[in-house]
DNA sequence: CATATATAGTACGAGATCGTATTAAATGGA
DNA sequence: TCCATTTAATACGATCTCGTACTATATATG
């Protein structure tokens, strides 16, 4: 192998910023999928109570995505304002709520995903898609890695930090 | 290879799933490093003067960032009261400005970089990071191909697009 | 040259993000 | 049990993001 495949601290700078700007290309396409209200954060937060589990307390949610809580709070009240989701108290804490999807948040969900669908199909045409199925695990284990290290480097108080 | 490399359109999804948990998870440790009241973005455009290009007008830098340009007049002015950039108009548009960075802003990227560099070094041990250096030439061409390709798949007005 | 159209930048308001402070409920030790 | 501490959620304000509308300048067309 080259030397260009070497990983050097400026290189991982670099391959955080190609993310960075990838994230925001694809989040762009998907926004504009979306109805008019909701934004990639809504669609996400469905999504993760589909793919990982329903009924989660939003302190889980905002760990789940490492955003303040305050910022889910506000995140799942659009979607409750919407229907897309149900808020109900925690039957084992007095203090937590939980959040569970609706029908209409599945089939919203669904709809973006089979709205979105041919046109990946479409877009991805000329490029190979190949190379991505190579790298789709290395970045899995990549936002597994970063996500059970994030606690011992950050220092910053974002209320969910291990203790004090 | 087995059917797990295949890419369907599933797999897109979660590509870019990945993509923009590990972007926020990057974000975030990036932020934590950047002095009070700068954020991302900030840092972001100061380094996209240095390697890219210095003296960029607002609007080439909105359309680098995939950006509205009021966001773009928003960013640079905080760089601006920071005294991290100068805007100048532009000698050969007067309608336009243009973006050069100062000393200062020089000196502050380097030391978030001089910075953020052991803690990535750190942060990466226990990860084989030559599997990072495999896949940053994809993440590159992809993020390029997506670039040249987000016109077409846009139909939102961002009022960057391409004629009308 | 005159005027219509296009483009660069900004003012403004709506919604989003986030840090701080507050309230209420759970937990743990005396 | 009683009280200190911790934790879940929210109210609030500051800043950021973005869409719309507007002004000023440039370009194209007659």
């Amino acid at each position: 192998m080259s030397d260009k495949d070497q990983m050097h601290p400026g290189a991982l700078f670099q391959l955080f910023n190609e993310i960075g700007i990838i994230e925001q290309l694809s989040r762009t396409i998907l926004e504009a999928r979306l109805p008019k209200g909701l934004i990639a954060p809504h669609f996400s937060v469905l999504n993760h109570l589909i793919r990982v589990a329903d009924g989660r307390t939003l302190v889980e949610l905002a760990r789940s995505f490492q955003v303040p809580k305050t910022s889910m709070t506000h995140t799942v009240a659009g979607l409750d304002r919407h229907g897309l989701v149900k808020v109900r108290p925690n039957p084992n804490d007095g203090r937590s709520k939980c959040v569970w999807i609706t029908d209409k948040g599945r089939a919203l969900r669904e709809g973006v995903i089979a709205d979105l669908t041919p046109e990946f199909i479409e877009l991805m045409k000329g490029f190979d898609v190949d190379r991505l199925g190579e790298i789709l695990p290395v970045l899995t284990d990549l936002r597994i890695f970063l996500d059970e290290h994030r606690n011992a480097e950050l220092p910053r108080d974002r209320d969910f930090r291990q203790k004090a």
